[in-house]
DNA sequence: AGTTGTTTCAAACGTTTGTTTTAAAAATAG
DNA sequence: CTATTTTTAAAACAAACGTTTGAAACAACT
């Protein structure tokens, strides 16, 4: 078995530098937990961030996915756009829980690994976001007024903010239940609802 | 001069531990760029920690007092509430840039100020909002179907995530001009028109 | 001027960090 | 069976960590 304990620092490592972040983890703690030698991070990845290095090549798999079928969208009409991205972002978040973790914290305080992983996807959802909306607007769907790239954040926070808070929010939040689905089905509503062009513009 | 270099100390530590984290910032690296001597911490705080919660606590400063005006608030409707906690929210972030780094760096993963300082006024705010919307819908000014958790997520979804990602956007977003009031006046104006209850409802 | 309390400083303390080095053991492949 | 790769264990390495120390410098006040 050539990645058995390769996989297993992977996986290992994946929440504790996600909750913690790269600096805080230290090797040894790492192998305890993953039930492997101290040397095995050196001899597998050659050190510390050639890990973090692969652990987030592994979160940002189906983000790659997800850009391969944005591709194939360019001819659909701008509110479906928006909303194929607003279920595509409950399901990458569904697929990798760790991911926008990862995101926030390379985007707030970057390591090595931002310019390699984080620069080569985060440009391509914006620009596809901001293109959407702007044949929106151009097809009088939208409101003209509309400032594109404050829209575009707009939409990226009101879908995204609730994936970052959601592990400690029920702790200080008076929710019933989380549903990722339900929470992206009612918060993209509300964005849409909010930009479409009223009757008087 | 007694509080020279505490508060040199307390100003140089603040973009440090909120673009690297309490764990990654030094004491050495935080008394040299103070221009003070690496006892200086442990003499003034109790160590690093005892900085990182001063530093802390003098973020949250405008928070109370944002607290203290909403209080205030209760006999207004609900439409205009949520538009004073908006305009709140910019001119908090522009009284404290990096508030939001902590918070958000705390609400991921917590150190020891999490329990003193994030616990205390992160529910009362959430709590504001909900409250407000519910009296929104029972007045029939939003949406009856409303999730009213969610619903205060992505408010503060939708004006803070802008807050989060600005200091790396411009390398990222093809954004012109930063306006952070514009950004909050569009974000509310977006939410508020997505909540709004509909002539069919 | 002299006393007292506070602040600053360079040096040193004990720990922990990431990594490398040995060597032996285990597993895999040809 | 042999050769190669992988895993384990223990030890060692220099470097960096947060903190403490004791003396020196400073300030304030009688």
């Amino acid at each position: 078995m050539e990645k058995d304990t390769r996989t297993k620092l992977i996986d290992t490592a994946t929440p504790l530098f996600a909750d913690n972040g790269l600096a805080v983890v230290s090797v040894r703690e790492l192998a305890q937990a993953a039930g492997a030698n101290v040397a095995a991070v050196s001899y597998h990845f050659g050190g510390k961030e050639g890990l973090y290095h692969a652990v987030l090549e592994y979160q940002f798999e189906p983000i790659a996915a997800a850009l391969e079928r944005i591709k194939t969208m360019s001819t659909l009409p701008p509110v479906e756009r928006l909303s194929h991205y607003a279920s595509l972002v409950a399901g990458v978040h569904h697929q990798r829980p760790y991911l926008l973790r990862f995101v926030h914290s390379e985007l707030t305080s970057p390591t090595a690994a931002f310019e390699a992983v984080i620069k080569k996807y985060i440009p391509r959802i914006f620009h596809f976001l901001h293109q959407s909306l702007a044949e929106g607007v151009a097809a009088g769907d939208f409101r003209p007024g509309l400032d594109l790239g404050f829209a575009t954040i707009s939409l990226a926070g009101i879908l995204n903010f609730y994936f970052i808070v959601r592990p400690m929010a029920s702790q200080l939040l008076p929710i019933n239940e989380f549903s990722d689905e339900r929470y992206v089905n009612q918060a993209f509503a509300i964005y849409l609802d909010g930009i479409r062009r009223k009757d008087n513009e």
